[in-house]
RNA sequence: GGAGCUGUGGUGUAGUGGUUUAACACACCGGCCUGUCAAGCCGGAGAUCGCGGGUUCGAGUCCCGUCAGCUCCGCCA
């Protein structure tokens, strides 16, 4: 059907003969010479149709063409005469003299260009997204992505892993995210639940002596989006047996390095710096730092704890926390530009947003009035502040002055141009605690997941001290985005079965829901420890996207509806009735 | 569950402190055109302004509701 690629004719096949295939991307009719600009995956080649060279049925037929229409070409290959060349177009030296032209389909006007760079309605994308994964820099994201997964697949294989597959189809279990559940016909009133992730098969694996496991999966979570999360997504996930953190954390570093090269080109260095959690929550406000830049939190709490300014006086007395940043040269932002801050902070509880604008001429803030001249001092060198900076604080909680100090510092670094998408910071954040407390459910939960081994030196503190337990736990985390978890696993079942205890979870439920994860630990499970990276997000991030529907084939709406083909959609009674299931929603609305 | 933003020909936008025939660009259709590649020139078609209700003499514009898309909080072991 052809026998070279619009995209990669060059100089030299000059005089070459040659049958193309692929869509029109534009026509240009000069009434006696028509341009066609051909495009397939490879790219775009300039068709020349000349009642000099084509066959008349040909011209007639490339009068007749329209946009997107999918033809077969034969023609020569030409250089183009002096002057006429292109050096925007990669084939922009030559161009193919058509002798013959033949329409393999026609085309509907397309709802919008198939260009580079296009601003048109997501939703419009979505529904047409055939359309909008035709466009250059779509076909770029789909490559990229495939190249990331054959190199992590070579370097996996190199590296002695095995791929594989677990079932989708599988067993709900507490904890963690809402199933999506899948109902039994065979089994009426039972329910499959698709894998959150593939825990506690990789798990599983292990005691099965398979030793080194990954697979690229798809994981399911029924909660609400965001840009970086979809309702199903890919994991890189893997699992290694007889290893400890810091190797499971080494092999991660160097399959970062052909991953990130074949996504992008990019060399990564390694090993990648580590922080602990504490510190992390610190120094950024968050378990997910972004280290492309500084402007880091600063406690003052010990300075401002007698001042005269109430707000700061009364949260550190309650037991509260006085932070600040640092927004360098920002001494001139307006008003607006601070109530537009604080708007943000709000949004994650606090309560007000404090400033210091240190102005050429002194200093511009509604609350310096309340500072003895030592303690406005002390605040300035502990946030190394110096003429022209904008210092901003939250007293409030610890957890509410983190995350939206946190919060601000992201924003600022980015308004401020500091977190420039090309480049990459990953750094690891590890010294997870174990547990942490729910108010709301009243009772411990796990931080990573119920299998996390706590360290050693710590399994005493469990009845005692439970929330200072460490937890064998890291996750890998990019440019300010958590793109992977894992830890080493529990591999005694005696441990395990105290973890459940602790979790709250009672006795005959831990071995209704995880009794053959109990068992099977109980037949000889090795020592063994892994990983999950979320490839989409990592693949977000290396190609510069802002959301993981662009990089992934056929992604979700916010409300988790598939605008191509108009799924989730209702289905026929028989189908309820084969699946001996009734819905709720019809009786409620025949109740009202 | 909550907050915010957006919704006007196919696409992107203007119009939005009340009143004309809802404007422009691209795309589309027809004609002319032998070196274009953002082709050009001439002509044309195409929008009940997301939907429903309200206020008003009069609503794209104001109000209420609703739907959809997006961003965020909660949620996401």
């Amino acid at each position: 059907m052809r026998t070279h690629r619009c995209g990669e004719l060059g100089s030299r096949d000059v005089g070459r003969q040659v049958t193309l295939a692929g869509w029109v991307h534009a026509r240009r009719d000069h009434g006696g010479l028509i341009f066609i600009d051909l495009r397939d995956r490879a790219g775009i080649v300039q068709v020349v149709v000349s009642p000099q060279v084509a066959a008349p049925e040909a011209f007639h037929v490339a009068e007749m063409v329209r946009s997107e229409y999918v033809i077969q070409v034969a023609g020569e290959v030409r250089r183009r005469p002096p002057g006429t060349e292109n050096p925007r177009l990669a084939t922009g030296e030559i161009e193919v003299y058509a002798q013959t032209i033949n329409i393999l389909n026609r085309a509907k006007t397309p709802p919008f260009e198939i260009e580079e760079d296009l601003e048109v309605d997501e939703a419009v994308r979505l529904r047409y997204r055939y359309l909008d994964l035709r466009r250059p820099d779509m076909q770029r994201v789909l490559e990229a992505r495939h190249r990331a997964a054959r190199a992590v697949r070579e370097f996996l294989d190199r590296e002695g892993f095995w791929e594989v597959e677990t079932p989708f189809l599988t067993k709900s279990t507490p904890e963690g995210a809402r199933d999506y559940l899948v109902p039994s016909r065979l089994h009426p009133g039972k329910f499959y639940a698709l894998p959150q992730s593939p825990q506690l098969f990789k798990q599983i694996l292990m005691v099965a002596g398979v030793e080194r496991y990954f697979q690229l999966v798809r994981c399911f979570r029924d909660e609400d989006l965001r840009a970086d999360r979809q309702p199903e997504f890919t994991q890189l996930d893997l699992e290694m047996s007889f290893v400890a953190e810091d190797d499971v954390m080494e092999l991660v570093e160097r399959m970062m390095v052909p991953l990130c090269r074949a996504a992008t080109g990019l060399e990564v260095d390694t090993p990648f710096p580590r922080i602990p959690y504490g510190e992390a929550l610190e120094r950024y406000g968050t378990d997910r730092p972004d280290t492309r830049f500084g402007m880091e939190l600063r406690d003052v709490t010990d300075i401002v704890r007698d001042c005269a300014f109430k707000v700061f006086a009364e949260a550190a007395a309650a037991g509260g926390l006085v932070k600040g940043i640092n927004a360098r040269g920002c001494a001139h932002f307006s008003r607006r530009e601070i109530e537009e801050l604080t708007a943000r902070a709000a949004v994650y509880g606090a309560k007000g947003l404090a400033y210091l604008a240190l102005a050429g001429d002194g200093i511009r803030s509604p609350i310096a009035k309340f500072f003895a001249p030592g303690e406005l001092e002390a605040i300035v060198a502990r946030l190394e502040a110096e003429p022209g900076d904008l210092l901003l604080f939250v007293a409030d909680r610890p957890d509410v002055v983190a995350a939206s100090l946190g919060a601000l510092r992201v924003h600022l670094g980015t308004r401020l141009g500091l977190a420039p998408r090309d480049r990459f910071r990953f750094v690891w954040v590890v010294d997870f605690p174990l547990l942490t407390y729910d108010e709301e459910e009243r009772r411990h939960v796990a931080v990573h997941h119920p299998f996390t081994a706590p360290r050693e030196e710590d399994i005493p503190l469990l009845d005692s001290d439970p929330d200072r337990v460490r937890a064998r736990a890291y996750d890998l985390v990019l440019n300010g985005v958590e793109i992977g978890g894992g830890s080493i696993r529990i591999h005694r079942p005696e441990l395990q079965e105290k973890i459940f205890e602790i979790l709250g979870i009672p006795p005959a439920e831990a071995r209704d829901k995880f009794g053959f994860l109990l068992e099977a630990l109980a037949y000889g499970a090795p020592p063994h420890g892994g990983i999950a990276l979320g490839f989409d997000r990592l693949l977000m991030l290396l190609t510069g996207r802002e959301t993981i529907r662009d990089v992934m084939a056929f992604p979700k709406t916010q409300s988790g509806a598939d605008l191509l083909t108009g799924a989730p959609d209702a289905v026929s009674a028989r189908q309820w009735r084969e699946l001996h299931i009734r819905p709720a929603w019809r009786e409620a609305v025949a109740g009202k």
